[in-house]
DNA sequence: GTCTATAAATAGATAGAC
DNA sequence: GTCTATCTATTTATAGAC
């Protein structure tokens, strides 16, 4: 009894060859972009044979996608908690913040791929994803209806929010070795600025442009 | 005379195979990052011989740098006019929005340029280009602090500031390909999303923040 | 300034042994 | 599951003629 506790303790501890791959290729992707990672590279970092890559996944292009997925089903997953939730409209929104926020501190390539697949149009991005990437807009779009039904928000385009939140906060989790040089430049301000008060910051800017006040 | 002038038209008007190849570059590298460009399809694209590429330029690399230079540059003075003008602060940060959204506008591979430099920690910028950056960002930050000083803002982190425009403002100019996905999978808001009503959202945040009211 | 031909290196992918 | 060796295609870059 204790044995078999053991093995399955050992089998969740130690990382397999396919996690070691994915860690390894998240970074390499993150730092260099779908064309600019290697899969040579990635198979050193995660100290596994190149071969292994071709063995657990079926190219350096499905590879890449497993790890598309994982982050917009993981932010698809936290954000439909959100909404399933008692909170009022306001604080849904609010959540919803934290809820991008988290799930890219978890991930630190999230951000750098997200920005990178932006740019390209999501060529990467297949069917199943997509529905992800949509279902997370589709459900803020649905928060901001049913404030506006609850007559708590004024009619705006959620997009527009939508963008006001993503932005800044992709930009803020993506940005830390450029605003590193840009400290070194001398720019004010940059190394002050903590992942709390730009979370903040967003949920109150959300926030204040649903409610409105005749602004 | 009347030649010597047509002549001096004529080379206005006729894009040299130099402009070309820079039009082509900067399309090329937007799609598929620095990487993933490919300076035989640049070189197609410009109807230019592949070895103009490196007679004008010394290489790939060297392309991509000039690109980046005169992106920057036109960003940085646009803001130093803006920083000039006689304007009062609130209307200086509007401006400066302006600033940022006809920039990016006038050159539809800045956005998505901009994004993936910032994914990879602005590898591929230079001293000078980075000095252009730093430009900007230190630009809005003496709006602000003139802003505090005039007693018209409330004391703000002008990164946070930064972050509110430049993210939301790059979102959306990048994002066009990617947003005609989302409508097509039916998110609402999406199509109906138009320039001014970004630039002015981004706007009325931005003075909002730094105003505060309390808020 | 422009073109052809080609060098030289890189990198994704696979066969096949263990 | 893991490793070695290698094939093949792609791609940056240059030499040299016109």
């Amino acid at each position: 009894m204790l044995t078999n506790q053991s093995v399955k303790l050992t089998n969740r501890l130690v990382e397999t060859s396919r996690e070691r791959l994915l860690a390894a290729a998240a970074a390499e992707f993150a730092a260099r972009g779908f064309a600019g990672a290697n899969v040579d590279r990635i198979a050193r970092a995660a100290r596994v044979n190149k071969a292994m890559i071709y063995y657990h996944f079926k190219s350096k292009a499905a590879l890449y996608r497993e790890i598309l997925r994982e982050m917009f089903a993981a932010v698809a997953a936290r954000v439909a908690a959100v909404e399933a939730s008692e909170a009022e409209p306001a604080d849904k929104v609010r959540a919803f913040v934290e809820a991008i926020a988290t799930a890219a501190e978890a991930r630190p390539h999230f951000p750098p791929i997200w920005f990178r697949e932006i740019a390209e149009g999501g060529a990467h991005l297949d069917a199943g994803t997509l529905a992800h990437v949509t279902a997370v807009v589709k459900t803020l779009g649905r928060i901001v209806q049913e404030g506006h039904s609850r007559g708590c928000f004024e009619r705006t385009n959620p997009m527009l929010i939508h963008a006001g939140i993503i932005g800044p906060l992709l930009l803020y989790f993506a940005s830390g070795p450029m605003r590193k040089r840009l400290a070194s430049a001398g720019v004010p301000g940059v190394a002050a600025l903590s992942r709390d008060t730009v979370v903040a910051h967003v949920q109150r800017v959300a926030v204040t442009a649903l409610q409105g006040h005749g602004v």
